[in-house]
DNA sequence: AGGCTGTTTGTACAGTCGTACATAATCTTG
DNA sequence: CAAGATTATGTACGACTGTACAAACAGCCT
């Protein structure tokens, strides 16, 4: 338990191509995209240990030596999900990237902010959304060497997207004290999309795709960034 | 799995009232303290789920037994590190309590922010303040059972004394908007006393304790707070 | 000395876990 | 139809889990 030494495990059998299915693709109903989803739904409820592979098969009402032959290990099923997802990412890194950073640009503060949190907000609602954004707070807040490894994967260039050209907004300001805030940032949309308590404290309610809640989010951290000028 | 029926165990012998320790308390070693270190240092690490009642007797140097015979089920052992640790969180409602909410104060806001993050923040730096911030953080991101009844247990009531008093010194704003924005800062808080990402991000650099921080932090929640003005 | 009380142990039980592997069913192509 | 590729499945292995329990140990009082 100390050590996890090497594991010289023979490689699985390599994952089939994902042939051009043929025309009865409907008829057959689609078992790799169920676990797919039964995975990523048990995952964002009760975070990447915390689910069996027993518990995806189960749910997607498939064998459990499915889940093994279409995904291999557990850590890859995890990781072949956050890549299904890639688009959201890469989404908002566009609109970070697309803001005007020029320090003589008095809104650019508030453009970078809507840029980084609104993708994110705006997929709430939805099934799919939902379920996503709080699969990436579980994930982000997990210890397990699989989940630090996802976020470096697919988060990293998304936190150094954003705080570059905030650096650029707020040229003033020392580099740290900007990936400083940028954490706090990050906490603050966690809990919005992630946190259950809500419902127990303001006794039911919550009502997280509000827009006028949305507004008052953006405002929240767009403040706390200007303040740091 | 589906239904965890109840569970008619009979219970443990009852927990020894830790009687007037004899003569020789500090040359026998105290191992019920042991214990409670190393599980409160693993929680912390790992989260509750991924502890193992071995490991915790093992880091401990104890025989595994022992961990029943002073704590009972894993749960309770879990319960009673935050009783060990209730005073950090009293401090705070106090500290909260003594503000004066009045609206003509115009450093409510501040004030309010300073009493509730300030004793969380002076305890990092000790050994056993960073560990038990970090099982905080944990926990509070924890979806299991356990983990939600103890911030239920612990939390809530300072919750509902931040944003009673909040209230009162943003009479104008909505209840439940303070809540979200309660919500926001919680997730900033957790994130300066728990993040293990921002030694990455600044490439080494991070310095979490440096007082210069923690000003930037008061001064980033501050700001959202009166954002809603 | 004995008895009593609180501590300390080794061990065992009944589960669950991830994963591999041999085999079977089904489809695609010749 | 037959051959080959792909998809599907039951089962088993070793490792690890929380927890109970009987037995042994220590120290103190009478």
């Amino acid at each position: 338990m100390t050590d996890a030494q090497e594991k010289p495990r023979p490689r699985r059998r390599a994952k089939p191509a994902r042939s051009a299915v043929a025309p009865d693709a409907a008829a057959r109903p689609d078992r790799r995209a169920a676990i797919l989803l039964s995975a990523e739904a048990l995952f964002a409820e009760r975070g990447y240990a915390a689910v069996s592979v027993r518990d995806i098969a189960t749910r997607a009402g498939v064998p459990i030596a499915l889940v093994g032959y279409y995904f291999g290990r557990k850590p890859e099923l995890f990781g072949t999900i956050f890549e299904h997802r890639q688009i959201y990412i890469r989404e908002r890194i566009a609109r970070i990237e697309a803001v005007d950073c020029n320090p003589a640009n008095a809104g650019a503060v508030e453009q970078l902010v809507r840029a980084w949190a609104e993708p994110v907000i705006s997929m709430r609602g939805s099934e799919a959304g939902d379920v996503f954004a709080l699969l990436v707070a579980r994930t982000a807040w997990d210890p397990g060497p699989e989940a630090i490894e996802i976020i470096k994967r697919f988060y990293d260039p998304l936190a150094r997207a954003f705080f570059g050209a905030m650096q650029q907004a707020i040229p003033t300001c020392a580099p740290d004290r900007i990936v400083w805030a940028y954490e706090y940032a990050v906490g603050a949309l966690l809990m919005y999309v992630g946190d259950k308590r809500i419902e127990r404290l303001t006794e039911g309610r919550a009502a997280s795709a509000d827009p006028e809640q949305c507004e008052d989010f953006i405002r929240f951290v767009t403040a706390g960034f200007e303040a740091l000028r």
